[in-house]
DNA sequence: CGCGACCTTGAGTAGGCTCAATGCCGGTGG
DNA sequence: CCACCGGCATTGAGCCTACTCAAGGTCGCG
């Protein structure tokens, strides 16, 4: 308990991982499930504000987010601090660390979160053996692009107004497609508006007027770190949207 | 030549590749350059401002860059454009395209280039077959998201001032690396005031000024789209750098 | 010689920033 | 039970960075 990471022995095993029922993940072949059992060495629980990366770390593990919510982040030295993304359940964290020498930047837990461990050396047996998964993991990697190319797209050339209803948009689509979404269009996410502002480039008085906006607007609703979309038509044409993101079944490792 | 793209016949064998020379990529094995040598069907130049990829389309091929620069961007609806990263000798274009099912993202050539074409079935092969080559591709996926990465933290916490330096630097640093510099730091890149705007995400007038800043206080030199470094220690003081990317071998497929 | 592409510069505006104060909890210790 | 404190949202005021509009200026090219 007083440990920040609580490793646990191993629990599901992956055949049974309640996140695979979702069918925005492919289907793995039983021969693909029994290979990532093994390559799964166990579990680890980080508490809501806790870091799972620090940028510099030389991290020797791989994550799978199972559950919880998190975002990675880089640090200016004088601490601005820019959010780069968010990380949803079937997020596979630590690639940069494994591959290259050490992390670039780092993540923190908005919620508790509970991560399936892998070793970096497995990743190298994975690549041997598994060209499937290989590919998966590649196909992963080319995701996260594409979230960023949306990210640094918003954070260039959108005003704040189009930055916050294309946040809030981007979050409900993710959200929703893994059922973490109440009825109608109700996000409870874990975020303050700093977060917010510190994703979208802004100041925090800024962000605080412009939901305020969308809020006056009637477009959102905003209570005690949880959100509601009212009017998803309005806030997308507020937005500048420039296509969606590929809703295609994606792998999880 | 009224083609955009010109298609060449094969010209150099991989084993030949004047890149490969470079010592930041790492040395390939006989076996691994056979391979690639009959992965890749043949070369392409593309002239300066022609398009290599269109966002939206479903391109069948990949590319490694040979010779020549460009640059990828997204665009909102109404023109406005964000350039999302530079592409440089080495770099390997199209993975997103292959990978996903459309380009989320386009990419311009900035002088005339020459790449290498590779078919996407190809890349399902090299998985098969390759682990090594295959870990490259996930290697060099990681450090364009590394790329990016910085660029969305200048972008969305950098002063106008502090973006320029940065970005300077960084051009400077990619392009040294590749041998692409003349004596002393002098950076020579068909890229226009406006290229740079969209870059850092301002307006065109105002990196006018701002590059008239820098060389007011003698820390640059631009002329005819070429620029020079003159005094690095002030403009990365300028750049409240963040730590810079790993110089370590990369591979060259 | 005229035109197009690009760089410069001036002037006025505004979107977004900082500083600062207030209000609203929920938790904690006395 | 209450007072206090810390984290977060909100709001006002004033400022400044960066934007827009608008004119040139330079250079290369047909």
């Amino acid at each position: 308990m007083a440990e920040k990471k609580e490793v646990l022995a191993r629990q599901v095993p992956c055949q049974l991982c309640p996140l695979r029922k979702l069918d925005i993940f492919r289907p793995f072949t039983p021969e693909e499930l029994d290979f990532v059992s093994q390559f799964k060495t166990g579990e680890v629980k980080v508490k809501a504000g806790d870091p799972l990366f620090l940028e510099g770390a030389n991290c020797a593990h791989l994550y799978t987010l199972l559950s919880g919510l998190a975002f990675r982040y880089k640090l200016l030295p004088d601490g601005r601090r820019q959010i780069l993304n968010y990380c949803t359940p079937g997020d596979f964290l630590g690639l940069q660390g494994s591959v290259m020498q050490e992390m670039q930047h780092s993540v923190e837990a908005l919620s508790d979160m509970v991560l399936c461990v892998f070793q970096r050396e497995g990743l190298w047996r994975l690549f041997e053996s598994h060209a499937g998964l290989s590919f998966d993991v590649t196909w992963l990697a080319a995701r996260s692009e594409q979230i960023l190319d949306q990210q640094l797209l918003s954070v260039g050339r959108r005003s704040a107004l189009e930055r916050c209803a294309h946040l809030l948009l981007h979050l409900l689509d993710r959200l929703a497609e893994l059922g973490m979404t109440s009825s109608r269009a109700t996000v409870s996410i874990p975020i303050t508006q700093q977060h917010i502002a510190d994703t979208l480039g802004l100041s925090l008085v800024h962000t605080n007027r412009t939901l305020g906006r969308l809020m006056r607007e009637g477009a959102i609703r905003w209570r005690e770190k949880e959100f509601e979309i009212l009017d998803r038509s309005r806030l997308a044409e507020l937005a500048s949207e420039e296509g969606a993101l590929t809703g295609a079944t994606r792998p999880l490792l």
